[in-house]
DNA sequence: GCAATACGATACGGGTCAGACTCGTAACGC
DNA sequence: GCGTTACGAGTCTGACCCGTATCGTATTGC
């Protein structure tokens, strides 16, 4: 949390100490209101407290207010962040496009199109946003790279808009729902092998 | 407008007929607080009626709420679909994925990311959504599969995820400007050579 | 036991907004 | 001119919400 008086320095405050389980239930209580199609700013800090079992004091003790709790509450639900394994360009390209936009919990699937209007409606949201996806391009980037050193990969291709031809795919399936009927399990491995092979006659 | 008398079959009614001005005026003042950054929900009635420099009485004359109103409003940028040319597969794919969240209306940029948590909040609104973008999908469907039968492109290829394949990157791009450093002019002729050309070195 | 701090609940003043309503006025057909 | 309808502006009631404060109670260290 961003304003919680830290763990390891502090010496022992007198007096009651804060529920961990009032944190808790107010984080779910955010997410499982915003999963269940509340817009965010239809999200009100009452709304919250009624849903956690909790008052809305106990709430303000902690975040300064609903912007800091959704920080806080949306950190809970990045998922981890995939690793490729370094053997195979083409399955370390699979591993990657499927990670994107794929989170542990199930409840991001819905929460993830209403960041999409928060993203560029200010510098420092726009920055937030680019702090989290840059880490997974690179990523991507070094696997394009280690594609073209060993030769697997054309040595001419422009490399990010390659990653642009991977990643797009997928998130406009998975925030979108673009295409209704595709495969959201294959289409990781479809898109790269068709990124792969191209689609010209030859 | 969708609750307007209709204009031919009306026998005249009596009394001082409905201002067009009035109705631009709302139309206008609608995308524009949109476009300056006003959220869907955030938008009032109050604040279109005050923009417009119109009673409030006046919109709820026209319709039935803000949905209806926003409906109306959203229709007007709607741009001009693409007409491909039908010479070349490459021109035409280029053109189709160019006119991609392109619109006439330059509020359209900031207005379209506010769209994407709508679409997948009800039925009603997501088969908005796809009727939308069915009828231009199905002309990029066309060409892909002229250029099949022309022997241009390859007979095994997946034709609805190449769809995707050509509409991601631009859609990310233009909505969510995934990648800053990408430039928007000339992606569209990079994407497609991208695609036709596919990347594994041979 | 006592001070300190937390808890859930509730009340408060201040704010915004929806919708329906009321003005006096303006534009139309007859 | 008269009936009809629309106009902009404004009012009013009832919601809902924010952020703070204040209850009585619970949990901690000393």
């Amino acid at each position: 949390m961003s304003d919680m008086t830290s763990t390891a320095d502090a010496p022992r405050s007198p007096g009651r100490p804060r529920s961990i389980r009032a944190d808790e239930a107010i984080i779910e209580a955010t997410l499982d209101l915003l999963a269940e199609g509340s817009t965010i700013e239809a999200l009100s800090i009452e709304a919250i407290a009624a849903r956690a079992g909790v008052g809305k004091a106990t709430i303000y003790r902690r975040w300064a207010g609903k912007d800091a709790l959704l920080l806080d509450a949306l950190r809970r639900l990045k998922g981890v962040m995939a690793k490729p394994a370094g053997h195979s360009v083409r399955d370390d390209l699979v591993l990657l496009v499927g990670a994107i936009g794929k989170n542990v919990d199930p409840r991001a699937a819905k929460i993830m199109p209403c960041l999409v209007p928060v993203v560029n409606r200010s510098a420092d949201q726009f920055q937030l946003y680019q702090n989290i996806i840059s880490p997974r391009r690179k990523l991507m980037r070094e696997v394009l790279r280690r594609g073209i050193d060993e030769g697997v990969l054309r040595a001419d291709i422009d490399v990010e808009v390659t990653m642009a031809l991977l990643t797009g795919p997928m998130l406009i399936q998975r925030v979108l729902q673009w295409n209704p009927d595709l495969d959201e399990q294959t289409l990781p491995e479809r898109v790269v092998d068709a990124v792969l092979e191209g689609i010209r006659a030859r």
